[in-house]
DNA sequence: ATGTGTGAAGAGCTTCACAGCC
DNA sequence: GGCTGTGAAGCTCTTCACACAT
């Protein structure tokens, strides 16, 4: 058991002030930013700006605020963001693509380094410096390129054998936008971005208090 | 305010309910299903979808369990699950094309009926039954199209103008791709799809408790 | 016997208010 | 004055256990 309970949306926050703070930084205004200014940007309220990052260690300084670079350095520590970790996305469709070919993910803490796909005229496709390797490889390949986090952008019919395979090759990590239940062990943290779900949530709140 | 307060989560399971009892019906093994058949399709624990569902009325049959049409009806009915209401994507890059060409959506109760961009080689491009129109004219077609929800696949840079004319254009909700805070009118429904969040979160998962 | 519906207990997250420090 | 750090209160969501229906 860790020492506190963390709340799992701190996590998420964390991120999202990680990525004003590397606004700030570049705007380069002040060195340091308060919980307000930064609630301002963030649409996060002060308080829980503070508790968040209470539950880290005591970042602030009382009467001015944070340090940016040094909360920058902090959130990076605690997200364990850091390029070195290998991330590879499976299935070179539009969003396999749409991954690649977004150079935000370099600046936000991870680099995507290996693609795989099942079809022909798609393997042995370059993205900027990564080549489309053939998914009959997977396991071997990244295993043997200690590949840790895998996302899955294959057809929804694919993704079930695809997320297994991953599993099997030693991924700690799976980011899966297939619209479907995935079995995993524990070891396995498994995230499932879900569109369909998004869209229904928006339609419920939109159309739910309407006259 | 409502009779009862219904948990934000529950909207999203009642989401992965239907899912599940689409597939149900279409495997035609019995007309009905109980909480615990239904738990170890969706991985969510038997008392929860009985509570969730209560929150709506009383759908099952004691001894029984729910009768899997019947379901099917109410969570569209709750969810306004329903191909009359309107989408439109804004942006037709990676992200943009994998939502035009995503089938499954029709299936999921709702249909993109249009499509914008800003770029000449892409405007009157095809997608199915959908031509991409100048981005120019946003405002004026969706009002007259009655779109009430829109996508925002655009680049990061674009976010918040796209967004803010999608408000003027009379959308209700906005579902987002851009990496970065936008601000909207509590009259509009916005959420976020943040890869590099959910990237962030499974990072930490995964490398924390780690030697 | 089987399986739903639900009040009450429990866990988790947020908010508040203010003590403590610059 | 300004701003952080935090215990305690408040709120929301989940879990449990069992009454109730077929």
């Amino acid at each position: 058991m860790n020492p506190k309970p963390i709340p799992n949306e701190t996590i998420g926050r964390l991120f999202v002030y990680f990525r004003a703070l590397m606004c700030l930084r570049k705007e380069n205004k002040s060195k340091t930013v308060s919980s307000t200014q930064l609630s301002e940007i963030c649409q996060v309220k002060p308080a829980v700006i503070r508790k968040d990052l209470s539950y880290f260690g005591e970042f602030g300084t009382r009467g001015v605020g944070y340090g940016i670079e040094e909360l920058i350095q902090k959130i990076k520590e605690i997200l364990k963001l850091d390029p070195v970790i290998k991330v590879a996305v499976v299935g070179v469709g539009n969003i396999g693509r749409a991954l690649l070919s977004y150079s935000g993910f370099e600046n936000e803490g991870f680099t995507i380094v290996m693609a795989f796909d099942s079809r022909a005229e798609v393997i042995g496709q370059k993205f900027g410096n990564i080549t489309v390797e053939d998914v009959e490889n997977l396991e071997k390949r990244i295993r043997s390129e200690g590949i840790q986090v895998g996302i899955l952008a294959v057809p929804e019919s694919a993704a079930p054998v695809i997320a297994r395979r991953l599993e099997k090759g030693g991924v700690k990590a799976v980011l899966s936008f297939a619209p479907c239940q995935l079995f995993m062990p524990d070891s396995v943290q498994l995230t499932c971005v879900d569109l369909s779900m998004e869209m229904a949530r928006l339609f419920y709140y939109s159309f739910s208090g309407d006259v």
